[in-house]
DNA sequence: TCTGATTATAAACGGCTGTTTAAAACATAG
DNA sequence: CTATGTTTTAAACAGCCGTTTATAATCAGA
């Protein structure tokens, strides 16, 4: 079975130094040497580039949206008929996104290749994921909408995206930001030590009061 | 005065390009060939491509860092021995975003480099960023901490990143997001626009409730 | 054990990268 | 006009890129 070996293993280091680099700064020839595995192997197994990419993504996303319809699932059966709440959603969606790489000890990189789907250009990518993954962000959003029945439907859906915003660019951004926290308080920080502290901040960002009409012409 | 001319429309050019594909997608090549201006004009102007990077940073930050510099003066003249409000400084520090790249018409650019800035490699980069316009933020950081006497140090220093990852984020991505949002719900979203959605989270974020004290063991 | 398909390997492909070189063109001050 | 310093230009450099090819090794089933 020395296939799986050598696919898992291009999988294993590409996903490490995709995190570290992204995707463009890191050539074919990074991947199969430090995955000690022949430069070939890699359009062999997987036909490009690209593909692997997709490929790297695949193995996160396949696992968490299955868990996540799972848990969504067992929500809607417990909270019938009446909206299940914000914090309920949102804890359920930490929990999901913790729990898929916690087994292979790489909440990190999971975070960090977030973070590139959507920073880096790779449209490729992200349509890939719109693709594949896309349904379960909407059954998702359309329980936030059923939770924040008073926010207009513009207002949550950008708050949506703030709230992503700022989860995802901390987390993939998390090892630079430790560097400076733990030298200006000396405190070390784990991603579950951020997700307590970003919980209020973004339920406090949800449930904000409305801002402003915008100025028109009077 | 061809020299001033070269340099401007390599600078003009390179911006645009950054900001569309990233910096490691962006080959001198390019650059040079959408500026009509040879390919060893890079080199000979800026030294190296990493220079040219920054250089393109620095015609933003120089005029942002100097003028908020003046901003946040005014506001410590005007509120002597009593914090300046949070609201306040966000609102200066949003005005003065908005005001430089203003002169150009480029504040979508400007906003998408802040945030490659933070999300691609180019280590070059933050540290360049960090050695030059450091101070800046940590003034800004200073007055915040002023401004929320009661949120712990740590607390208020990973907010404030927190806030920082939501707006860069949403600003940057903000192209895919306004597709998104105008195909779903008809409405055109300018960037003045989203900054008056933002306002009212980033304060609710800042102001929200302690998180519960991490479990330890009992 | 032999056969046929699957996987691994080394080598080469054309193409693009950032940078350097040396010569040409230009501008400017004496 | 001439000399000097600055800027532009075309060409070449070595090196890396993703991908393909042809050959060798390995495996599974009859």
């Amino acid at each position: 079975m020395a296939q799986t070996d050598t696919v898992t293993r291009i999988l294993d280091t590409a996903e490490v130094l995709f995190a570290e680099r992204g995707f463009a700064e890191t050539s074919l020839r990074n991947i199969t040497s430090k995955a000690k595995v022949n430069l070939a192997a890699v359009n062999y197994h997987f036909g490009s580039k690209k593909a692997l990419i997709q490929a790297v993504f695949a193995r996160y996303l396949d696992p968490f949206t299955e868990r996540f319809h799972t848990a969504l699932d067992e929500l809607e059966s417990e909270y019938v008929d009446r909206p299940i709440p914000l914090e309920v959603l949102l804890e359920s969606m930490a929990r999901t996104v913790l729990e898929v790489p916690a087994e292979r000890n790489s909440l990190k990189v999971f975070m960090r290749l977030l973070g590139l789907a959507y920073t880096q250009a790779q449209g490729h990518l992200r349509r890939f994921i719109q693709a594949h993954y896309g349904s379960v962000f909407t059954r998702f959003a359309e329980l936030v909408r059923r939770a924040t029945p008073d926010l207009p439907d513009a207002e949550r859906f950008w708050r949506l995206h703030f709230m992503l915003g700022t989860v995802i660019f901390t987390l993939s951004g998390l090892d630079a930001l430790r560097d400076i926290a733990e030298k200006d308080y000396g405190e070390h920080v784990s991603v579950r030590d951020l997700i307590r502290r970003l919980r209020p901040v973004v339920v406090a960002g949800m449930n904000a009061p409305l801002p402003e009409p915008a100025k028109t012409v009077s």
